[in-house]
DNA sequence: CACAATACGTAGTATTGCTACTCTATTAAG
DNA sequence: CTTAATAGAGTAGCAATACTACGTATTGTG
């Protein structure tokens, strides 16, 4: 998948995959990729950066730890991150319909 | 809502809406409009590069009237646009499925 | 020992939608 | 007549963001 499709939407699925507790960095690759079965195997130079950036949003609050030998980084949500995701899923729901129906070419419900 | 989100998916929408027939600019953005009830309301600064990058791309054709003294340039898909138009609507069910997925939390339906 | 997997990261690029603007022509309002 | 609104087309430059291609380590496996 191209994944240049997911512009404006990664944050929103970051911000799910640490909704049910921290994840580290690759961590977080794994998750979206099961989750999505295989549709989304995204390189560490979009999630890096996307989380750092999610970060400074104050979305998410990191923590280092060694495991193993090997430091790992822990992006755990905060109350605004978990705001956020709620936000990003109501949008996320608006944009669906909107495209599915624009592609479907049928008219849009009205609200009766 | 964040057009934002429509990078990467604007092509696919345009395809779409002229799928039923021709149509000029101008019109492309009022069949955005009221077919996503309101949701997409694109500035022309976005319409216009996009169909030239279509048009480009070799997905529509475009031809110049003139209608009561306005020059109007109407748009419409050629073969491969149409080609273009049924390969996004899969990528969009591809795409839309597994962020829903993922936003939802819901394990990826088995293949069985 | 070599290589894959795990784990973090950055620099630079490319795409693409947006803002802000220009230009023409018609029609309605004052 | 002047002004604004609507229809209609367009561009230049900006900003956001995902990607490519690197670089650095450690651990486990052949």
């Amino acid at each position: 998948m191209r994944a240049e499709a997911l512009k404006g939407h990664l944050d929103a699925l970051l911000l799910a995959v640490l909704e049910n507790g921290p994840l580290h960095g690759y961590a977080v690759i794994e998750a979206l990729r099961s989750g999505s079965g295989g549709t989304f195997d995204l390189p560490t130079g979009t999630i890096y950066p996307a989380l750092h950036r999610l970060e400074r949003a104050g979305f998410v609050r990191s923590n280092w730890h060694v495991v193993a030998g090997r430091r790992r980084r822990d992006y755990e949500l905060t109350g605004s991150g978990r705001q956020a995701l709620t936000s990003e899923r109501a949008v996320w729901a608006q944009f669906s319909k909107a495209v599915s129906n624009l592609l479907t070419n049928q008219p849009w419900p009205t609200t009766s």
